[in-house]
DNA sequence: TCAAGGATTACCT
DNA sequence: GGTAATCCTTGAA
């Protein structure tokens, strides 16, 4: 929480954003992890080192990334869910509208698709859902697995800066996981910075 | 092989 | 506040 994510694609500005929503999804007892099934193809470096990235497709159309956590052979990853943009906010915006275009079907007929609209004029809503900072970074399945200990992927997590902003932690359940059953859809495993005017909006 | 459903979002009422 | 969109992964057959 509070660090900054930074993302760099030749030819493309640098991002940065500061986390500020992330959720905890910790070993096989965990009934909302995607490792409550064992080991699979696709969870499969949830069980590596830590600091590795984990992205996975949800609902047939977002990414989400996440960071590995805990020793080798314990599967458990931290989700990030929101961040602020600080740097490359134009890229960010690109990055929304690529995806929202990368949607759209085909037009078979005479009937006009609309254009995305993408609500990137507010800075607060650029990034501040796991799906919509992973087109803004963009960020897919193909950063599943680097090293965001380094820069070399053009991925990575840097810790914030001296001056940053103090994060205020608040705690609360993990979102979109009805599926779990208690108490893991209790378990105060979602962490929000208060301050940040990204998470005002926050469930709960 | 098959059917079910999802760590979400945008758009509708 | 409700729900469609959309593709993969998963467990079961």
């Amino acid at each position: 929480m509070g660090a900054r994510l930074v993302r760099e694609i030749p030819g493309e500005p640098t991002r940065i954003g500061r986390i500020v929503e992330v959720e905890a999804y910790i070993g096989e007892d965990d009934r909302a992890s995607h490792a409550r099934f064992g080991r699979t193809d696709r969870n499969a470096v949830m069980y590596g080192p830590p600091g590795i990235a984990y992205v996975y497709l949800v609902y047939g159309m977002y990414d989400c990334l996440n960071v590995v956590t805990e020793a080798v052979g314990f599967p458990a990853a931290v989700l990030i869910r929101a961040v602020e943009p600080i740097v490359g906010i134009d890229a960010m915006r690109r990055g929304r509208v690529d995806h929202a275009l990368a949607r759209r079907r085909p037009d078979g007929g005479t009937a006009t698709q609309p254009s995305p609209r993408i609500a990137t004029a507010d800075l607060t809503r650029l990034a501040d859902g796991p799906g919509k900072l992973a087109a803004a970074f963009a960020i897919g399945r193909e950063q599943n697995g680097v090293d965001l200990c380094e820069s070399s992927a053009g991925l990575w997590i840097e810790p914030a800066a001296d001056d940053d902003r103090p994060v205020v932690v608040r705690a609360t359940p993990r979102i979109g996981i009805g599926y779990a059953g208690a108490p893991w859809t209790d378990v105060p495993w979602r962490l929000i910075d208060a301050a940040s005017p990204v998470t005002a909006r926050a469930r709960r």
